[in-house]
DNA sequence: AACTAACCGAGACGGTACGTCTCGTCTTATG
DNA sequence: CATAAGACGAGACGTACCGTCTCGGTTAGTT
């Protein structure tokens, strides 16, 4: 990428990790798991790719799942949890974001851990802990929500944050991430509202009836 | 497993599928999948444990996926929704059921076509139908309760089923499938009453009554 | 061949052997191992090109060696061997017959009956029996020729016989028919008068002239 | 055979051939042609046999041909051509090196050799610039005899050494190396003499003076 | 005329070997 | 002492043949 000399030597530079390496190999990874999925992945073929010894490779990610999860993260960069101040345009918002971000090929990408994690318990180890950081990152926007007292205070954020990435995860693992902004809509909207038929309270409606 | 002769003299029967073949490879692939999930379960290892010839299971097998699905296929059954009469404990019910289901051997299997389905488009495309087929089915849990009168008139069955289901199937390829009775039980409630604050009928309050 | 209804329904005659299921085995044997050798020449790839059930060529020629001598046989016909009245001429005609017998194809089917018999017996021993009556039968030539008085009383036609035989097979074998008509006769020579040098004829001796 | 630590952990020593795995299959390969002929001759057994992954024997033998030809490289030793002085008896001792060679076990993987030639091109080159090579250096000994006037002037050592070892092939390939001191003797001077009737030259006589 | 017996093409069966691929470990030579 | 390189033992991949088996159908002799 940076490099200029393509005559590509790179050798040691001394007792330590080299990050033109770790550079090549995660590049090759990535390119390779974007291009071909987890079926391409191989770390024959990520050495072969990246010009670098098969060694080097497993001196610094033990396992398949290992680089796999460090080029996840390489490119989970931010995903700002939006704060529109309402929350239903929070949820859609965060959907939004999610859905563009794995359209954009890290959604092969993620699909490849959650497969890796059905056969090896490192990965379903990590992907575990991720999602579990994650979903309490998601809990906040509930939380806040809560707080502004949009949210009835004996919700639980955390399990609402959690059906949220379900459906998410789903969509993803069954290859039906394109979806409409309006079905976005009303996807979040009975999440948020539920089913239940709401007792007739005189006066109300299912949304807030008034001021 | 059920058989007796052992001594698995199980030639051919002429020009056409010996069923006893099918049976020992079915059984073989079933039996490895349970016991070391889709790491361990490759033609050859079926092979050995069948007593067949490789080229027997490619005759008929195409694909690693193919034998994949036809395992599940013959274990889908029933799982017969349950219907107490109350959509609450009949989601409960649903949720215990399909957990029980997975954690007796048949979710690890269920976890591999997910997986394969990340890097194999016709495992994919099964997996789709198959899932899709299961939403219809689970939506009739919430149009019979939406019949009774149970479900607001506005509610959408089918996506209240693929939330169910997406809840569940994460839970299934994260590894949290122990969940206790009562975590059901407000899971389930959430989903069906929703997090927003209700509009504070007069005399009324879901919890906070007073303080 | 003669056939003009080329559906080639070919069934059954009777409890006897069909011969035209016979001719077509052997017709495609013999066609296999012309154009592609002993490596072509397979039980499967004959039973596909004669149309005819593997069971079918198993019933008759219990190994693929068998077969092997059965074709050979086909095409051994004649060979007379000539007899010009001169053992020089008559040994330069055995071996050119014999040379364009084997480069007009048969050459390759033989040379397969004799790898064969490198590693079954079966073929050893009938290409032992083969080999041993072809001896026999050219040991005739120099018979005839030592009972002309051509040949030293004290020769040994079977020994001579062996040994053209020899030199011929080793030709075969190592791919080295082509030889001229003047090398055919210095060859020819060479084995007839020995290499010894003669005694000097009238008074002198190179060997033990006497004492 | 001459290894102690049959713990064999023979690992790689770096990105270069391996000399004990080397000949740990060049062992396993002459002890499979020893006991079983070309028919027990695979690769699979070979690597078996020597502990050794597959990949690793057809990195360095490309062809199951190459590795026939290497193991018989290996016991083709000296066979030192004796120099009695004598023509006649150094034919026999040549013949009888050979044969006592051949018996010893290496017959059979020659013999393998040649069978391989029959049907694999490469194969036949090899043996066939072998067979030349050797063919040379038999024709040495006629040579020396010429030199030392006991042949004609104008015999041809190459071919004589041609027409010896054709006979000895012959036998080798048709199982018939099992041979009398005296019929070796026999077909030595049968070849050296020829069979011609000698022109009756007063006074002597190849063997019977007269009556 | 029915029955039996052996043939026929077809093709599935359990196996073995093929030659290629990737795995994760190892040891070198180079810097 | 990290690196690129690549050999190593292991074993799965999907294919080709092996020799055996059973099938359904055909035809000829025997009852």
């Amino acid at each position: 990428m940076t490099r200029l000399d393509d005559t590509h030597k790179r050798a040691s530079i001394g007792a330590r990790r080299n990050p033109q390496s770790e550079q090549a190999i995660l590049d090759a990874a990535e390119a390779l798991l974007r291009e071909a999925g987890l079926a391409g992945f191989s770390i024959e073929a990520v050495a072969r790719r990246a010009r670098a010894g098969k060694p080097t490779i497993y001196r610094w990610w033990p396992t398949k799942t290992r680089l796999l999860l460090d080029v996840y993260q390489r490119l989970k960069t931010s995903l700002p949890s939006t704060d529109t101040g309402a929350i239903q345009s929070d949820c859609v918002a965060f959907l939004e974001g999610l859905f563009a971000h794995w359209s954009g090929g890290s959604g092969a990408i993620f699909r490849s851990i959650v497969a890796e994690a059905q056969s090896d318990e490192a990965a379903a180890a990590a992907l575990r802990a991720y999602s579990g950081e994650r979903r309490q990152q998601t809990a906040g926007i509930f939380a806040r929500a809560q707080a502004r007292g949009e949210l009835a205070p004996e919700a639980d954020p955390l399990l609402a944050a959690e059906l949220i990435a379900a459906f998410a995860w789903q969509r993803l693992l069954t290859g039906r991430l394109e979806i409409s902004r309006d079905e976005l809509d009303r996807t979040v909207r009975q999440m948020l509202t539920g089913v239940l038929r709401r007792p007739a309270s005189p006066g109300s409606g299912s949304s807030p009836a008034e001021g």
